[in-house]
DNA sequence: AGACACGTTCCCCAGGCGGGAACAGATATA
DNA sequence: TATATCTGTTCCCGCCTGGGGAACGTGTCT
């Protein structure tokens, strides 16, 4: 895990930390028991077993076998949380359309904490298996989601994400300093859309357009596929023009809601 | 909220309590701050405050304009979950194709605190709208998913559920106490598929066929649609087809992993 | 300028919570 | 069958943490 230079200060609560420290363990690994869990996060069973019976009691973990796992409360969580972020539908009838017609890989996502997070993903037919699933988080100067909005939003937030980043080299193309992001930016917003030229993935490339409801930015879409199909050409022409006509549709339907 | 008979002893946490009281606001109604989520849940503004900095910190909740929302974390943690269900793509794929097949709402569900929750579900193209989302409770008494889940529990189990069941009855046809109940249980183990004549909500039909691993049960697999449509004929035949085919095939693939 | 929201900070002190150890079952080993 | 060694559970103690009240800072209305 990387520093986190935006920890603000106050007083922040220890069982609720332990008990998010459980969650965040049975997320990684389902089906382990008090002892387990006490050993790894090093506390005493008893510590656990008090907590395993709170998050039980909540509904928040399930007992399964001799174990436990998250429970599907989550899964409505999550699907309140996507319903919050306003048109869901929309995004996700959109990109499944877009992954239908072209077959490739489609993505939505929105900034949270510096970082990308994808709404929703759709699979074209012949679309290449990446490991990206909806919800995961992506830094921001490696992807086209991430400099398309970052591109977009406001000047102050730009700063302050940019001057938190750590540019890790993810391949030869990765950006790897400031300068270069903020020129890399510019082009973005003179053109209206975002390229990722293998700088996450080798082999893979992606555009994306963003989307924005009048001056704020909400998100982008994202077209991803191998180099060989995505030629210089079709990236700047004909893919560009999908997502940017997807982002458009987007914009329009939520502009009036 | 229905009162829960199955609360175990044990000391539970306060704190964490507070946490996930201040989550489950968040989840009903994004956008409300300190004050407000003190005055609602009842405890000094200082308590929440300390609450929402360790929630933040955490990345569980997220500042947005003058309010917290749950964060995006959510999606991936339930995306974690539902992987550790077990054959998640498997279920998704042939829930989605027959829901393209037959145009009607599909949906896979799994019992979980004595009630089905749903997995998954697609809606065909001219598919009746309804409330259920992913994610969303519901009981087993009144649903076919639900009945036929728990028909092929086992039996001490099935004690367990019904014994904490309260029969509310949401239509003129919905099950009304456990001798119907075990009778409407008995039908459905020898037909192989369970049927929801109305008796959740109006107008709507259902069929649902068990999804097992040798005997143990995972699931179980639905279609519904309205009753116009859904004949008694229909329901009995091809509709019980269509489900229990379904199920086999994922029965089949779950069956060598 | 005043009044009233809001979020934040400070401090206090009771009681909640973490930990150690003892206890209870289940499974394994001989 | 007895012994050992895993589990999960319960009990109790004492520290310190977390909840509450009140003061403070700031912005936004009259």
């Amino acid at each position: 895990m990387s520093p986190q230079p935006n920890k603000r200060p106050g007083r922040t609560i220890r069982s609720v930390q332990i008990a998010f420290n459980i969650i965040d363990l049975l997320q990684e690994e389902a089906g382990i028991g008090v002892t387990r869990i006490a050993d790894e996060l090093g506390h005493s069973k008893s510590t656990v077993h008090s907590h395993l019976r709170t998050l039980e009691e909540r509904r928040i973990i399930v007992r399964e076998g001799d174990g436990y796992r998250l429970g599907l409360r989550f899964l409505d969580v999550a699907s309140h949380v996507r319903d919050q972020i306003g048109n869901f539908d929309i995004v996700q009838k959109e990109v499944d359309s877009l992954a239908e017609e072209t077959g490739e890989i489609v993505q939505f996502g929105v900034e949270e904490y510096g970082m990308v997070s994808y709404l929703h993903k759709a699979q074209g037919e012949h679309a290449v298996e990446t490991l990206s699933r909806v919800g995961t988080q992506q830094p921001m100067y490696s992807t086209s989601l991430g400099k398309t909005i970052l591109a977009y939003l406001p000047p102050e937030r730009i700063e302050e994400i940019a001057a938190a980043m750590e540019y890790e080299p993810k391949t030869a193309n990765t950006i790897t300093g400031p300068e270069e992001l903020f020129e890399e930016l510019e082009t973005i917003r003179e053109q209206g859309y975002g390229i990722d030229d293998e700088e996450n993935i080798n082999g893979l490339r992606c555009v994306s357009a963003p989307v924005k409801n009048d001056e704020t930015i909400l998100g982008a879409i994202s077209i991803t596929g191998p180099s060989s199909r995505f030629t210089e050409d079709r990236l700047h022409g004909e893919l560009a023009d999908y997502v940017r006509s997807a982002a458009n549709v987007i914009e329009l339907n939520t502009k009036f809601s």
